[in-house]
DNA sequence: TAAGATAAGTGGTTAATAGTGGGTTAAATT
DNA sequence: AATTTAACCCACTATTAACCACTTATCTTA
């Protein structure tokens, strides 16, 4: 199932003294009026957050439900995905603040770079983002594995 | 089947001297009119409480009932997980008082952590589940079969 | 190209809500 | 009947969310 979200490019902003980030004019104005400027915040795979539109969200956790917590793989997995998911939602300016637990987590000072990532969009520290940019290089084998999957 | 509860979040409250404990307002918002404030609080299988819904743990009461108790495994099961249920209502201000039996089951003190894992709530001494997030590593053969189920 | 108009980004203030503590009354237990 | 326990109510404080205002940038149109 293919998402209705296709988010591109990428914004430096700053956060502000109360912990705020702007979502870039762009990115916010893909929001469907059904979404109602709610979103899911949570924990990156790498040290980032992650945003998902709030439909985007519920088909995951569609998927989830199906996890029994009788495996103890799944409670850990479950607890450990769910628990650091905010519902939130962006004020009248587009702005919504971002919970500390996820600061910390992401190491985020003072500058963000907001990157939009087909359906889900990415908060940084610029820095590390920078860092990641020059040490996460794609081997050629592993290209050679995407090539299989994706035509670009 | 799927839940109409989809709890997610992390908080960190404190226990009173009356064993009080709040539920999120984030979470409490949740619970449905038919559900009346009221909810079952239990032993999780981790050291850890597990709040249900009453709604939510009349449908697994339900498929308890299709186990038969000829088997050794599904009697053990059934007693430890039924014996130590309460049915609890939480009060105007939205908090509930945990029983005895549970603070020393998963260790309260003064600190807890209420997390949101779908359709159930978790009750954590917080240096148990920190404790728990760095031993309970998921392998690399589990990934690879939640792959196969989940896609995130 | 310049000026006006519109939108975007940033900052602060106020009002509502959430979390916490304690006290009073009703109920239950011994 | 007395003591303990649990439910209910009231009140304070801190945090959060809604609101308002200003500046900067971008787009439009003369």
């Amino acid at each position: 199932m293919s998402s209705q979200y296709t988010f591109t490019g990428q914004f430096t902003f700053s956060i502000d003294s109360k912990n705020r980030i702007n979502i870039p004019a762009p990115l916010r104005k893909q929001f469907s009026k059904k979404d109602k400027k709610t979103f899911v915040v949570t924990r990156g795979i790498d040290q980032c957050a992650w945003i998902y539109p709030i439909s985007e969200w519920n088909f995951i956790q569609n998927e989830l439900t199906q996890l029994s917590s009788l495996s103890k793989t799944n409670r850990i997995f479950l607890r450990n995905h769910l628990r650091h998911a905010n519902i939130i939602k962006f004020d009248s300016q587009g702005r919504f603040v971002l919970p500390q637990s996820l600061i910390n987590y992401s190491s985020i000072d003072k500058d963000v770079t907001i990157i939009g990532v087909l359906n889900k969009i990415e908060i940084w520290n610029p820095k590390l983002l920078q860092k990641a940019d020059q040490s996460d290089e794609i081997d050629d084998q592993s290209y050679e594995e995407l090539s299989e999957r994706v035509n670009i």
